[in-house]
DNA sequence: CTGCGAATCTTGACACCGGAAAGATTGAGG
DNA sequence: CCTCAATCTTTCCGGTGTCAAGATTCGCAG
């Protein structure tokens, strides 16, 4: 076996993944890390400045997948505007049960706390991306009365809430036996409030609890 | 001074909540706590099995704190059930903003995944406060179509994510320059979505769901 | 092929932390 | 006064993050 080890600081983010998916961020540690993968415990350093450094990395890979995820879902709502942004919402929590360690890396706060540029780049992009959803749907006719601001902290309010409830096992005793996907959808609708007007039908392939 | 410090316990817990205030919880360190104090390092050992058990603490007090101040918000809010939901959710936001040490030890992943009977306790009360709201609030007309649990869910989503959103240094960039408490206001009107209307046919008698 | 520099990984050390065990100090009550 | 329980201290252990210095390997110019 060679000195190196080919692919380290992949192979780290990996395993980073891997345990926090399991016993979340708080169980990870860098030496159990380097121990995982037969490697000394100071490698990491060669990588990862810090351990916050290898957190922000994993949450900017998060922040990453779900702006992603979100324009995915976008595009395959169709084309109108309050459909499209309702994916957006709906993509999101279903990222955060889908990518339990990136969501996890995400919301922790200390990752937030000690959040480098890029970190708080791709924080501002997540945003920005939920502004958009939220600036063509008021245009479209969703709320135009109120104000764009307004509109997008109750969306991220929103989307935050949903996901962190929706994914986190620690809160699933509040959901007990529901069933998640149906339940997220009935909350998207309720955030999007079109649950009874009918004017804009659900996006195909999701179905709505009446 | 004597060999016994009188309060330890109290002291403890105050100094914890002061740290937690400024520096998060990944900042809480029981031996600093402890010579914060002028006490051993063990000394801590004697009221908290363990650094969780502290936090645990924390956390249930919070639950107190929230529920308290939210069952304050609600009669306060008059005898309207939709009023008095709403105030449940105004009140909560408000209470992240206030107690910031006690909201994150609530909010913390960590202390959530290890949490003992008691905190589960207060966690579930806190949610049969708002579930109690949700109850009433829809017998008085709102929402009445909707089942009980995906309402519960929506609020408890918006709770938990206006709270943080609005409460959270790391997400205020999302808010700059706004008026927070008009912005949550504004956003548990859209909660309600009783934001223009103002027209909400309160009945005397309130009919028990059960 | 050779040698050199850069990238990569190891070794060793330090300070800190949480936790456990055993002992010292104090106050209350017989 | 004496005992006992509560409270706090001392001492030790394993683990962790971080740093500095050294060893190994790779890539590449000569």
């Amino acid at each position: 076996m060679a000195y190196h080890h080919g692919n380290l600081r992949e192979a780290l983010l990996e395993r980073a993944a891997e345990v926090i998916a399991e016993g979340g961020v708080e169980a990870l540690s860098l030496r159990a890390l380097a121990r995982d993968l037969g490697v000394s415990h100071a490698a990491p350093r060669t990588y990862f400045a810090d351990k916050r450094a290898l957190l922000c990395e994993l949450a900017k890979e998060g922040f990453r997948l779900s702006v992603a995820a979100m324009n995915t879902g976008a595009e395959a709502a169709g084309p109108d505007p309050v459909a499209r942004y309702r994916a957006l919402g709906r993509s999101y929590v279903q990222f955060a049960r889908d990518y339990p360690s990136c969501f996890r890396a995400i919301t922790h706060p200390d990752v937030h706390a000690h959040a480098d540029d890029e970190l708080r780049a791709a924080r501002k992009a997540w945003v920005d991306t939920l502004r958009e959803g939220v600036e063509a749907a008021r245009a479209a006719g969703w709320h135009p009365e109120i104000p764009v601001e307004t509109l997008l902290a109750f969306s991220c309010a929103g989307a935050m809430g949903a996901a962190h409830l929706l994914s986190d096992p620690s809160w699933a005793f509040v959901h007990e036996g529901e069933d998640v996907d149906a339940l997220a959808d009935a909350v998207l609708d309720l955030v999007v409030h079109r649950s009874r007007t009918g004017a804009i039908p659900a996006p195909e392939g999701e179905r709505k609890v009446s």
